[in-house]
DNA sequence: TCTTCATATGAATATTATTTCATTTGTTAG
DNA sequence: CTAACAAATGAAATAATATTCATATGAAGA
């Protein structure tokens, strides 16, 4: 296996690390988007989005294609499912309670937002 | 599979994506470590270590123990070497080629660096 | 070619994360 | 209890990253 892994593995995580570039690939995950209708169904900007894809493709989380006009942009399942899916098993096993990974006052604020899950808090 | 991806991995994605945890992590895979060693190892000062080391914690990358005066930290391995397998495999075939992953100009940024790899270079 | 639509880019601004340093907390042995 | 060591915390300073807005590029049809 190959060793400097605080290096190699940098650009792989933090292009996963934002919330923007995740809600597109969980969008992608239902098919192939392109641009306008990603920035619609996020309800983001248009620049905002096409910033976001460029190192979702350049890391290979997705993949795009030309058609006429508009660029398509498609999701890299194989790398993903199996990612989303590590995940899943990750936080079921190892943050089961609410109480070991979130403090009570940052799960309150989460029951706010209704968002059920355990792991996105700030970090320290 | 859980939805809201964008909400519930985040923590756990931003987590790795920092060259000082990832550092940690690797080396903790040679086995546990206390925050002294850890801080040595690294050459890094020990409050640094201990703020990077929280995160990872929590998130369940590491378990941690007390031994006397030490705190003993250790790799989930079970998570851990399955994430860098499959980042391994991933790099691989989707970053195959130099070209495919890097401009020409960050592939030289890197050479200097001495570094071989394909995905560590700046996001934008 | 010119116009229109779709996407990408650049640069400033804003936001968020990391690092550092001083201090505190916690543990053990004397 | 106190001293000595180990680790954790807080907050200011610094650095990195994301967002926005204006503009540029690229494709296709008239």
């Amino acid at each position: 296996m190959k060793q400097n892994l605080s290096e190699t593995c940098h650009l792989f995580f933090s292009t996963l690390s934002n919330p923007t570039r995740l809600a597109i690939l969980e969008l992608l995950r239902n098919g192939p988007r392109n641009v306008s209708e990603i920035s619609e169904a996020l309800n983001q900007e248009q620049s905002m989005i096409s910033h976001n894809l460029k190192p979702l493709e350049r890391c290979g989380f997705v993949f795009s294609e030309r058609k006429k006009k508009q660029r398509f942009y498609s999701l890299n399942k194989e790398t993903m499912e199996q990612l989303f899916k590590m995940f899943n098993y990750h936080a079921k096993k190892f943050c089961p309670t609410e109480g070991k990974c979130l403090t009570t006052r940052e799960l309150q604020e989460q029951k706010k937002k209704n968002a059920s899950n355990l792991l996105y808090v700030n970090r320290y």
